[in-house]
DNA sequence: TAGGCCATCTGGTCCT
DNA sequence: AGGACCAGATGGCCTA
């Protein structure tokens, strides 16, 4: 797991997602871009998780039931509830047909909104960083609001971050100041390896914080 | 076996 | 009026 999304994670939390997840759970890994290790600092979100149970399960069964009346319900069948839409004595035993009717349909509806719920659900696990595998749990859909919560509030922080090192960049190799108080707790060597050195060119410094040509860092005039 | 998570049903409320 | 949304209730499945 990455450290700084671990240290993210209130530690009682972190056992159980760990325990049930696996060690890799959390990783974010290559494709996501939040940044190597070190260089992004806790999110502020240091509430990951806490406070809720963020257990996982997703075990039970697909419920694949899209039919429009209830009678086919697979949870109806499975469990022959005491709701047992049409059941003798069930709540719409005592109904009229049309009443009846309509009641399927509005479970009919309720059933199809819950469905495209839980694909929205499904759409989201597919996109937030987590150890995607058969041999995993999928997350809970509590776990999974809550990581992509957390995510998105990472990948905030580390869109802050890139924008004042940019502006840092181009404030010119003069500066002489501190280096910005924000970025400051972070370790002025890990994050500003030339701040004590003047000689270092924006394009040296471009090279070094992008490795390839990027958009972040074409405002760089200097030549090599 | 208890607890967690889930799907479904249901009635109420709000919105168009 | 009909549909969307919501929350409570209920019971099934799974795991520790």
């Amino acid at each position: 797991i990455e450290e700084n999304l671990l240290k993210s994670i209130s530690n009682d939390a972190l056992l159980d997602l760990t325990q049930r997840y696996g060690q890799s759970a959390f990783g974010f890994g290559a494709g996501h871009g939040a940044g190597s290790p070190g260089r992004y600092p806790l999110t502020p979100a240091n509430d990951f998780l806490s406070g809720q149970t963020a257990k996982s399960n997703e075990s039970g069964g697909e419920h694949t039931s899209d039919d429009e009346d209830g009678f086919d319900s697979l949870e109806s069948r499975k469990r022959g509830s005491s709701f047992g839409e049409d059941k003798p004595g069930g709540p719409l035993a005592k109904k009229s047909k049309e009443q009846r009717s309509l009641r399927l349909s509005i479970n009919a509806r309720e059933r199809r909104r819950m469905h495209d719920l839980n694909d929205a659900l499904d759409g989201l696990r597919a996109v937030i960083p987590y150890a995607h595998s058969p041999s995993v749990r999928k997350l809970s859909k509590i776990a999974t609001l809550l990581l992509a919560k957390n995510y998105i509030l990472m990948q905030a922080q580390a869109l802050e971050e890139m924008r004042r090192l940019v502006a840092y960049l181009n404030q010119g190799q003069t500066i002489s100041s501190p280096i910005p108080t924000a970025l400051a707790p972070f370790g002025q060597a890990a994050v500003y390896p030339f701040s004590g050195s003047a000689l270092a060119t924006c394009a040296e410094k471009c090279t070094t914080y992008s490795g390839t040509p990027s958009t972040l860092f074409k405002h760089c005039n200097d030549k090599p």
